[in-house]
DNA sequence: GCAAAAGTGTTATCCCTACACCCATGA
DNA sequence: TCATGGGTGTAGGGATAACACTTTTGC
């Protein structure tokens, strides 16, 4: 392995997140080869020379677990000396938002296999001790605090929705990833307040029919301003 | 230069920020080498060995223009393949927040000169065209952004300002960095709500006197909690 | 006294939470 | 007609933007 310091090798690590059967799930590989062999990890690895590093990111999810086309964003970098026993790497990481009932899972020849994992417990088992390979739960924390904000900050949960979903959806994929429960009416008001959903019919439940909403527009808006104590003029 | 692309070169560049003589500017060097030879740009070099990304951007932060001892937090990883002129450089930038009262400039052998420039007449500079050398024009873009933000979200402006000051020099850093003026009352009582401040005696001015506040600790905080359409228990 | 700068009090408004209630469907 | 899930109305409380006002100093 080639360890001229000046040139150290980049990877880069994808945190993938989906809303399936009523949970916020994350996306892990078993590795095949040392180390932490058979050990659970984040979907990453090397930079090619002709990529940057999200496109990068994007063919080792493909690769690994056969996901592609979703929304993705760098989160941050991680440099430390001994975070990968090999030697000197450093790992540019990113989130990513799927769509799980859009996606199916075909591990790449570097895993084992590829699975999604419920959050909460995952991050339960972590808060235990390690889990993961390398300082990837470390990552994963990281990435969970950014999705959380993500949601509030961005419509971006139509990433991780069908084309076509109600409000009830669309509240659970925020309860699951911010953590938190919401009053049904109230979170219907703010997210009718964005401007940016749009009726597209009706589908029968339960009970009464739940209107169906779509995004108007898949872009990246920002949703609230945070303004305090506001401007003299 | 060796050029194995599995091993690109890694570099850290810092954005550090200070509010001086009434606005807020942006630590820039005056490059000596080719290429971009006599261009500003931020300053910033190619990793050791032996350090974090984190330390790196101290190190040449210290190194090139004299400024140590800041806050800094990482911004984002730069990877296009073009942005350098020899070859692939892989860069990741930091925001540096500096009490510019307390630093004192010293040019490195790798600057011809290190100066403080204001930001916003350098940001209607670059939206004219190019200014900066690489890509630097557009990480400062970034990195305005995210001063302004990290501003309203953490306590951290106590490493823009010395032990002690008046509220309104806080407002100054505060109008400054986010680009909007404030109501004094309103932003005084959401200051001293932060609970981050103590009273630290008075100075005098051209009116009454002002009491000089401190932060109690400097240490980061959240100082407001984004809580939209809350929780049903 | 007057200007200047800091600091205080107060109100109208808006937003948001909480909760009670109504609607449409299937069994 | 009841259970189920979706959808609606609204009152109270808290935050805050705006602005008028007072205080303390130097000249």
């Amino acid at each position: 392995m080639v360890s001229d310091p000046a040139h150290p090798k980049v990877a880069a690590d994808v945190a993938a997140f989906a809303f399936l059967e009523g949970a916020m799930q994350v996306l892990l590989v078993r590795r095949r080869y040392e180390p932490y062999e058979s050990y659970w990890a984040l979907p990453g690895g090397g930079l090619h020379p002709d990529e940057t590093l999200e496109q990068a990111a994007e063919r080792e999810l493909r690769e690994e677990t056969g996901v592609s086309d979703v929304f993705m964003e760098q989160l941050a970098t991680f440099s430390e000396q001994d975070r990968d026993p090999r030697g000197r790497v450093i790992s540019c990481c990113y989130l990513a938002l799927v769509d799980g009932g859009r996606v199916s899972l075909r591990p790449g020849s570097d895993a084992r296999e590829a699975a999604w994992r419920p959050l909460e417990e995952l991050l339960a088992e972590i808060d235990r001790g390690p889990v993961l390979a390398f300082d990837h739960d470390r990552i994963l924390q990281y990435a969970r605090r950014r999705l959380a904000y993500k949601l509030e900050y961005q419509n971006v949960a139509w990433s991780m929705l069908p084309e076509r979903f109600t409000m009830s959806e669309l509240r659970h994929v925020y309860e699951a990833g911010i953590g938190r429960a919401f009053e049904p009416n109230n979170f219907r008001r703010i997210a009718l307040g964005w401007g940016v959903l749009a009726e597209a019919g009706e589908r029968p439940t339960g009970g009464r029919p739940a209107t169906i909403y779509r995004f108007a527009e898949r872009e990246p808006r920002i949703l609230a301003e945070s303004a305090r104590y506001r401007r003299a003029t």
